[in-house]
DNA sequence: CTTCGGAAGT
DNA sequence: TACTTCCGAA
């Protein structure tokens, strides 16, 4: 575990840094300026909710818009549309939420009891881990996805400039916006709009989640990657490599559901029907899918 | 149509 | 590095 007072001092001093690149031309124009206090709490992983409630409202005056007339095919590209022209201001705030909460290494903070954490521990070992994640372990006898126990870099930093080097730091984590595939199907996840429409969880405390529509889904991440020509074939792949890295398991027979290893405990999980269902509890093993989902009267 | 990895490209 | 693109096979 790494220090928060540290992390604090990095995102502080990035603050200082945009604050001083203010007059430059290449910096995207970042909203950070506004609320200096409130963010370095959400860096520690304390206020975290605090960015969502702000970018919640944005993202529902999009739905709106497109919310007007459903066809049965056209719906999901309509809507995904929409969608796509969303993007700017809320994603930006959802990006930074995770550069500050999440991004930090997915197998560094397990706390969980975890049964066999082995690869994702050190396997995927990122920059840093200050949110608490929560590990989900499959009952999975570690199948076929042990790498070589070949001892990995530790992963040093590019000792450039022993400088002070304030400018570089942050770009490690997103340069501008960028969320891994990964990420980005968190936001989804958690995102109203598309949440239960074309990406839901089928059992969240799992972590496993369906991709209801993959098209739409794929052409989502296609424009946020500024692929115009995104398929599920492709975003597929890259969610297959996953599978090595210990991001991502495949749940076996059923179609276009994926589990995530672990997840972000501040996690915000929208579950489909109403909040009668026991959906934080934490003792079935067994789940037989029953996703007969779409029979809305 | 989905899923799977290898191989090469960015 | 983290995908993206293409592909033959199941």
């Amino acid at each position: 575990m790494l220090q928060q007072s540290e992390l604090i001092f990095d995102f502080a001093s990035d603050h200082v840094n945009i604050s001083q690149l203010g007059g430059h031309p290449d910096y995207p124009a970042v909203i950070v300026e506004q609320v200096p206090h409130p963010h370095l709490l959400s860096y520690a992983g304390l206020a975290c909710e605090h960015v969502f409630c702000v970018l919640l409202p944005s993202l529902c005056s999009a739905v709106e818009l497109c919310e007007s007339g459903e066809e049965e095919t056209m719906e999901t590209l309509v809507a995904a549309d929409s969608l796509l022209n969303m993007d700017c201001s809320d994603t930006l705030s959802l990006e930074q939420h995770y550069s500050q909460t999440f991004l930090p290494s997915l197998g560094d903070v397990i706390t969980a009891p975890v049964t066999q954490v082995t690869v994702s521990a050190e396997g995927i070992v990122g920059p840093v881990g200050q949110s608490q994640w929560h590990s989900l372990h499959t009952e999975k006898p570690a199948a076929q996805l042990q790498s070589k126990k070949r001892g990995r870099k530790p992963r040093h930093r590019r000792a450039e400039s022993p400088t002070p080097d304030i400018t570089v730091k942050k770009d490690k984590y997103n340069k501008g916006n960028t969320l891994y595939l990964w990420q980005f199907l968190m936001e989804l996840l958690q995102d109203r709009q598309v949440c239960p429409r074309y990406i839901k969880w089928t059992n969240p405390h799992a972590g496993i989640f369906k991709l209801v529509n993959s098209k739409a889904v794929a052409k989502l991440w296609g424009k946020h990657k500024n692929k115009p020509d995104m398929n599920y074939e492709t975003m597929g792949r890259a969610l297959r490599y996953y599978y090595q890295r210990g991001i991502l398991n495949k749940v076996e027979g059923q179609r276009l559901v994926y589990q995530f290893t672990s997840l972000p405990k501040d996690m915000i999980y929208i579950t489909d029907g109403d909040g009668t269902k026991e959906e934080d509890d934490d003792d079935h093993d067994d789940n037989s899918c029953n996703d007969e989902d779409n029979s809305r009267f």
